[in-house]
DNA sequence: CTATTTCATATTGGATCCAATTTACAATAT
DNA sequence: ATATTGTAAATTGGATCCAATATGAAATAG
């Protein structure tokens, strides 16, 4: 029999709408640090009860996104200086060896992938889109790692800062620097140093670190 | 007025009571890896219903240390060799950084309290404690370096392979190794040397790596 | 006898209802 | 007027109930 077929256990449940569309908004900046998540209306806005609510708020609470208190509820969490600085500090130490250790396993697909997000990139007028952009762009050389561990810890870190890191994209003429040091990435990628691609991911987190340290009076 | 108070917000709710015992009883091994976790079991046990089972087995799955398929359940997460080291690999990559950026800030009670921890981990005769008492160690150590989101991955790390690292610790005289290596980590730190307590801390996570695959078919 | 098809049971996901707690505000006393 | 107390609305945590799905055994057709 020939068909197309889909894997129905696969399909979502409600909770995980929920966490994914909570989790995008948050990481995106678009409910605000210190606001409230409301059971009830965030319920409503998806068409259910609040019990798949409660769950999607108990697992970004586990991812660190939320904060709850008992009785009181949960409200977006944000960052202190110091704090998004040390997620700095940890993506400039664990990122670099991914990268690392990425670059001799690269096949051509992931260039040309990785290429069509820096392009993609270096042509959007649309700050909004470059923050995605960028993601695809770096994760997609560190998916070529196979370290799947290592990824799943970057993805958090990058989902804690994610809201900054828009920010500083826009701020400071960040974007261009940016698709700068993407292709500088690129090439060494393309060329098997991994060494130097290493050294120039881990220039590309301090570099947007110490930019967004400097700016920080400015988003507050 | 004077009366000895507690926060009362802080007492805990239902669903993370069942959260902290599930996470107790997965990390040391109590429940298998691959066995399933049943709402109904696991709710009469804690005279419970199934609503804060739920929330605390989708927080479980949040930190990886089970799996989820829809209508079916989740069930204990092992790890193949090849996660374990990559696990590994993490922790041989962070907690040397970790401990770098420690060392300066350590004051005498850190230096006591690790010392208390080795010292009831070379004394303990128990297995099952040994444990605990080399993550306290370790942790003590760490938190010295007030790193809260570093601390806290690699809290994660080490929830996903603590099963391994204790049986490690009973095969292969892994105790009295890990007991000489602390000592010496130990040592450094007090005597302010950075760079060698990160290099030590190295080793033995790497040391620990390399005898678990020794042994892993010991253990399957 | 074997393969397929009911069908009953077990289990999970979600909705609704109730209890516990917080919060805002009015009422009261000093 | 200010501080305290009482009270009602809002909100969360949990219990119970129902629906959707999976599992396994009995029934049935070949």
């Amino acid at each position: 029999m020939k068909l197309n077929s889909v894997d129905i256990s696969k399909t979502a449940s409600a909770s995980s709408i929920v966490f994914e569309a909570l989790r995008k908004a948050i990481i995106e900046g678009d409910v605000q640090e210190g606001e409230p998540l409301r059971q009830d209306e965030i319920a409503k806005l998806f068409n259910t009860s609040r019990i798949p609510v409660r769950e999607a708020i108990s697992r970004l609470e586990e991812q660190g996104l939320v904060k709850t208190q008992r009785y009181k509820g949960a409200v977006v969490s944000g960052l202190s200086p110091d704090e998004a600085e040390e997620i700095f500090d940890f993506r400039a130490l664990i990122e670099p060896e991914v990268i690392r250790r990425a670059v001799p396993l690269m096949s051509p697909e992931t260039l040309e992938t990785a290429r069509a997000s820096w392009a993609a990139f270096s042509a959007s007028a649309d700050p909004m889109s470059w923050g995605d952009l960028n993601r695809d762009f770096h994760s997609t050389l560190y998916r070529a790692s196979g370290l799947q561990y290592h990824l799943d810890v970057i993805d958090n870190a990058m989902d804690r800062i994610d809201r900054y890191l828009r920010a500083q994209l826009i701020l400071s003429n960040g974007m261009e620097r940016a698709n700068e040091e993407h292709i500088a990435i690129w090439e060494a990628c393309l060329a098997g140093n991994a060494a130097q691609a290493a050294e120039l991911t881990r220039l590309h987190i301090t570099g947007a670190r110490e930019s967004l340290l400097q700016n920080i009076s400015n988003l507050r």
